[in-house]
DNA sequence: TATGAATGAGTATTCATTCAT
DNA sequence: AATGAATGAATACTCATTCAT
């Protein structure tokens, strides 16, 4: 038949990748939902409106659905976090930037973090993945600790170690006030409230000194 | 879980708890190595030298044997914490016998507090049990954090949410570091250390006092 | 079946209605070749050619699939029975329709019937249904009864009862000698010659009036 | 040591008597109230107070355990049934003491009946028994048909046919009205009632004799 | 004899993945 | 590209039966 068709290409790789985009969006929503271990791909496939086999199209795997989440998510991190506490001169500054950069970006990739923390339960190339976010954060925490060493405050302290803490911290309180609403049922967190609470915690570690003529521990009374 | 189902008619003879304290060993290990959720029932009868049908004599589920393992927990969470920081008039010593006492417990109990933590991310009625146990953590914590506001530190911040904060921060560094070890692979952490730096945010997070006048935040130098 | 479980998500396609009709028959053809209660979900996936699998994405059980067994039999009964006799003026050919429906439906909806009576054995959600079965029966038979009595015929009699024995005779007549060809092994019997039996005990019960003078039982001769 | 014990031959000949007796017992209890079918070994056992591995020495089996149980019925049923029949001069009579010989027997011997008839429609074995039982009752009742039929009753029909369902009626009479109290749930019926209703179908049915001109059925309108 | 803990074959059920249309 | 029916391997769970004590 003589009907000349134009050549769709460009439309139809704009397509594919809209479905690619909506798998990933519904996979969001779901995992955001009921975590990602217990995600089926049906889960995904149903909120996404599209087919069991569609899914196969575009990943091979739940794990390469999380991986996929993961690299848009990687790609936008530094924006969020790195960037943030890089112009800070003062120390605690960039912690707080730090602090509002992860918090700000954990609102947006919920989902994504909580995928790759569960994912790390159960599978250690999850795990390495999870470790190296991590990674990244603790570096420019110890920095900082170590920066405020230097000045004095919180002395003795392995830095690497103080940060590990500070940033699960932050991490874990994400975790339960945020994606499970734990500890707090009963009443709705304010955003500030929630961050304030935190940067108590982080300043008084930061600027901890020791009082003059530390009393022996337990005395004899 | 949520559904009740009748309990097994748990054979009481001496042999019997021999090996009902065997396939709670057997789990024990088996939860620490591989975690909660990805645990096979067959894994853990392997485990325990057993055959597949016999787990059914003392357990309905994997379920039921977590919460066999939790009961053991809760039995002697009391004499490791409540119990320890009881005796401290001062708070912060109350903080840090509190914090030795989680510490030891978590050592014994890893498995029991992962399978807890596991099986909340996707079971609700475990959820409300990790949260219980929580919840008296942070009534404690917050105690001592209203004492010490009292006195003049850490002004302004809810006393539970920041309980909330400084709890999820020993958890979580004990799941990093004594459960995954994760974040310090290449060497051995000691006890101690880990210890003096939990405490270490602790102390700083209590004691701070805001310097006289507060300098508007990110003023020019 | 007394805890009413989602039904699965039931493809309404043209392909899936089939399927799912494929392994209604297979199952009608499991159930009367060996009962309802020792058939394996495996007779029934093998006799219908599909795999084990493809069973639930039809039915949830066993007792699901009896369930929509009996929809089917349910919408086709009143056709066979009540409907039968509903024209009927006579008492007595009122129940000769009755019979022949009845036994008719049978026929052609015995592993539904057996099914049923099976299940009620073991499950009193089944029981209750077959019950019902029962009563419209009853209902009819015992008003047929009241009709003959009202015009002197089998007097002193509860209609309920002896409809309820009347009808668990043709019932019962129909399970030994349609679906388990029991008491005539040798020779095949002709459906007409069983109705006839059947109606034999019918007409005479209902039509009978006992002598004018009844003699004391058992009266020396 | 020099005490000299006597002999406890006799005495444990009896204990083991008593202990299978118990079994039987218990097993009629548990048959009567959850079926044949669904009764577990296990069941049995707990209801006889006994452990497991007990049963096994005194039957090979569930099945075993209820060919013993028939064997006790066999040997009282004829002191019920046919016994009280056979002095019986006239046909209705025998017919009459058939079936309160009957209805006696199944009072007594419930468990065992359902047992047979369960178990007949799983294993054909059973069946075999059950045929045989129902054999008997069936032989007598087509004999008192004859005898009537040579009177002019009841003209033809097959004797055996008739028979066969007329004990069908029976015997699910007592199934429905005895074992699973179907049909009359609000209220108890009365033994002599039941007896009557069942009897006036028999004597019906025996007792038949058309109408000396029988017109034609469902004449011209 | 009696016990009851242990066994393992048999069965049901789920869900990621494939493939014909 | 998209569909959704079909698959079957993996796993959980039950219960008759055995056996060391």
């Amino acid at each position: 038949m003589p009907k000349a068709k134009a050549k769709p290409a460009e439309p139809k790789q704009r397509k594919s990748d809209r479905t690619r985009d909506e798998f990933k969006a519904a996979a969001r929503r779901v995992f955001a939902r009921s975590g990602y271990l217990s995600a089926k791909i049906n889960d995904i496939t149903r909120e996404a409106g599209k087919s069991a086999g569609t899914f196969y199209l575009y990943f091979t795997d739940k794990e390469d659905l999380l991986r996929a989440l993961i690299e848009e998510f990687y790609a936008e991190l530094p924006h969020n976090i790195a960037l943030a506490g890089n112009g800070a001169s003062d120390p605690m500054e960039a912690i707080e930037d730090g602090l509002r950069g992860y918090w700000n970006a954990y609102q947006k990739y919920q989902a994504d973090i909580v995928g790759i923390f569960q994912a790390a339960m159960v599978d250690p190339a999850y795990e390495q993945i999870w470790r190296e976010i991590r990674a990244s954060g603790i570096r420019m925490t110890a920095h900082s600790i170590r920066r405020m060493q230097d000045d004095g405050a919180c002395p003795g302290v392995d830095p690497t170690l103080l940060a590990s803490a500070l940033c699960g911290m932050v991490e874990f309180a994400c975790y339960n006030w945020v994606s499970r609403r734990i500890d707090f049922k009963e009443r709705e967190i304010e955003e500030e409230e929630a961050i304030q609470a935190l940067l108590a915690a982080l300043r008084g570690t930061l600027s901890y000194r020791p009082p003059a003529a530390k009393p022996a521990r337990r005395r004899i009374r």
